[in-house]
DNA sequence: GTAACAATGGGATACGGTTTCCGGACCCTG
DNA sequence: CAGGGTCCGGAAACCGTATCCCATTGTTAC
């Protein structure tokens, strides 16, 4: 007894039921829809037809084993509603969607395993490129562990691209897409500094991370150009959130420490750092100024609007899309001389309203 | 000449590489890696160590055309720097890695022709599921285009999530998680009449979208129950961003509209309509209170915190996920009666600062 | 000592397309 | 009308993995 499909089967429609009710061979089939032979305009018609009242859509699966397929890029990313990463994710789908790519996205919630899991299961899904996103841990094995992962999907075919954060070192196959970063905290130091700003509370992040090691050696380049010693008890280190903004400039107000800006390590550090303000009855710039990084959308939604440095987040994932079609493209000719690609994105500062010269010594 | 695989091939490694490598059948690599057969010790110890010698990671895409392979649910978003839809994302995406499930990302930019193009691309990855998030637009043919997406993603073994938009009519296989928008909005209302407010300006939303609809018409109910007449006057339709709510109310500031309060949309246009209301002038909320919906990070970012309605949209990301799971777990044996789920999820008011009593008549 | 049985490895096949290789039909031209 | 070239349709060989079925070996019971 045949073991084929029944009649009535509820499965999807293959390629096979379209060929046999449109009358035709599975090739004939396949070359309609793949449209890279030539095909009778009578053939066309009849194949579509049974194509629309089936409604027939091929097998991604089945097509990509058999060599053709969409390619795929993989985000990584650690928290999807962080709102800087959300915008190079933006940046990354809309470029992909350009070229009828697709994407995928994947959270690590910052934990090694997962990314490690992920970077993995990417692997098996056998996707284009995978795009790791946001500020590293500069641990020991950051490196050997980044370099294992590149050579993995080098490996595979595959390519791994590092966004906001540095390049790795030595002969690695991964390209990376940075941003000025340290540029970015010298040029927003250099605003406060120059407005007279001489005691600065410093809130650069996480110390390990290594977009905070950026920015917070940026300010000191900028501290040290306009010859203001940067002391050390000004900088208080904590994650990337609103909680520690508020935290850090309640404690420095009880502390009695003397300042008269705040430069944050983000925007939302910063946003919390104002709340911060305002309850222990200090005015925002008046009596002390304030600063973020980032730009997202929150800093010019705060009242006052916040001075801070803009980040082409955007676009910093269309540029790492556009890195890995053009290498894909280029094929293998030039990938001895394609690694450790970087490229470096400019930043610049957004001068709104949340920064006055200090006032008179009290 | 032989066409197969030279020995320095760069390719990624197939499981026969690794069978002929470790000198044992292709079936036995098969079963030693998906470990659903007895194999004994000294077997699975030569495979995995040439696994590990050659980084060998299954092709996905073999093993799902295989029969095996790992679920994959997609989620369809209309623009994923929104907070909210974020949050769901988030939930979805969670829930699916907690039981190993892949997701995958897709923006539609409110274009109905990319929402189709991505529902079908998603049946030819052959997703498990596709999650549609966000309000839709009211429009006549709305409903027939959902219909026809659900009946056929559930031919392809597919399935329809709705995620916070109203459910289809009729028996369409398709399943919803909805929030109680409307009762939120009264809730909200409620809140502002039962303070003393009267005349409240009304930011709902645009008028198609199935979002703003509920929320205005909580609103009115909430208006009718106090007995307070609801002006057509006091409500300006527009886009859910920050954008409108400072156009908005600037504009009515301007006409000379007289109100003690705004009732905001969504926290971002309440966002938009406090910074127009500071630049006027007035203070909030000691002029002017106001509200807003959703209770993203926002609100308890402004000064002062945003009084605003709770939407669980992480729970919903979850909640949705699982109605999959245990469909497909469940399998076809109540395919029948689960037609047309439907799941509500409740709404609260979260006080915070940003409504006052209405000052005394000017 | 042999038969029955459990444990385990190997060969073959199916999954759903794409693509190459051929053979046959059609059309144009001399 | 015959010969040759152009095109198109059909059969079959893959792509990489999971699984069914069978063969082999070692073990236990009679």
């Amino acid at each position: 007894m045949s073991q084929r499909k029944a009649s009535g089967d509820v499965g999807r429609a293959t390629i096979r039921d379209v060929a046999e009710r449109a009358g035709v061979s599975v090739a004939s089939v396949s070359r309609v829809l793949s449209g890279n032979y030539p095909v009778s305009e009578d053939l066309r018609r009849k194949v579509m037809k049974v194509v629309r009242d089936l409604d027939y859509v091929t097998n991604a699966h089945a097509r990509s084993l058999a060599g053709g397929g969409t390619p795929t890029v993989a985000i990584l990313i650690n928290n999807i509603t962080g709102a800087a990463f959300a915008h190079v994710a933006k940046g990354v789908e809309g470029a992909a969607t350009l070229r009828g790519w697709l994407s995928l996205v994947g959270t690590t919630g910052d934990d090694p395993e997962r990314e490690l899991a992920l970077v993995n299961l990417m692997r098996q899904q056998g996707v284009a490129a995978v795009v790791l996103l946001g500020g590293a841990y500069d641990y020991d094995e950051y490196q050997l562990r980044m370099a294992r992962f590149a050579r993995s999907l080098d490996a595979a075919g595959s390519h791994l691209v590092l966004v906001g954060r540095p390049p790795l070192e030595g002969a690695v196959p991964a390209t990376t897409v940075d941003y000025d970063n340290e540029g970015g905290a010298y040029a927003m130091a250099s605003h406060l500094l120059s407005a007279g700003h001489r005691k600065v509370l410093v809130l650069p992040g996480h110390a390990e991370l290594t977009t905070a090691q950026g920015r917070l050696s940026g300010a000191r380049r900028a501290f040290e150009a306009y010859g203001v010693p940067f002391e050390a008890t000004m900088v208080r280190h904590g994650p990337y959130d609103y909680e520690h903004g508020y935290a850090a400039v309640g404690e420095c107000l009880r502390d009695g420490l003397d300042f008269t800006a705040v430069l944050a390590g983000t925007d939302v550090v910063a946003a919390g750092a104002m709340q911060a303000l305002r309850a222990a009855g200090l005015r925002v710039p008046e009596d002390v100024s304030i600063v973020g990084y980032d730009d997202i959308p929150l800093a010019s939604q705060l009242t006052p609007q916040l001075t801070t440095v803009h980040v082409p987040y955007e676009e910093m994932g269309r540029v790492a899309l556009r890195a890995v079609a053009d290498r894909r493209e280029g094929g293998g000719a030039r990938r001895k001389g394609a690694d450790g690609d970087h490229l470096v994105l400019g930043t610049h500062v957004v001068v709104r309203h949340s920064v006055r010269p200090p006032a008179p010594p009290r």
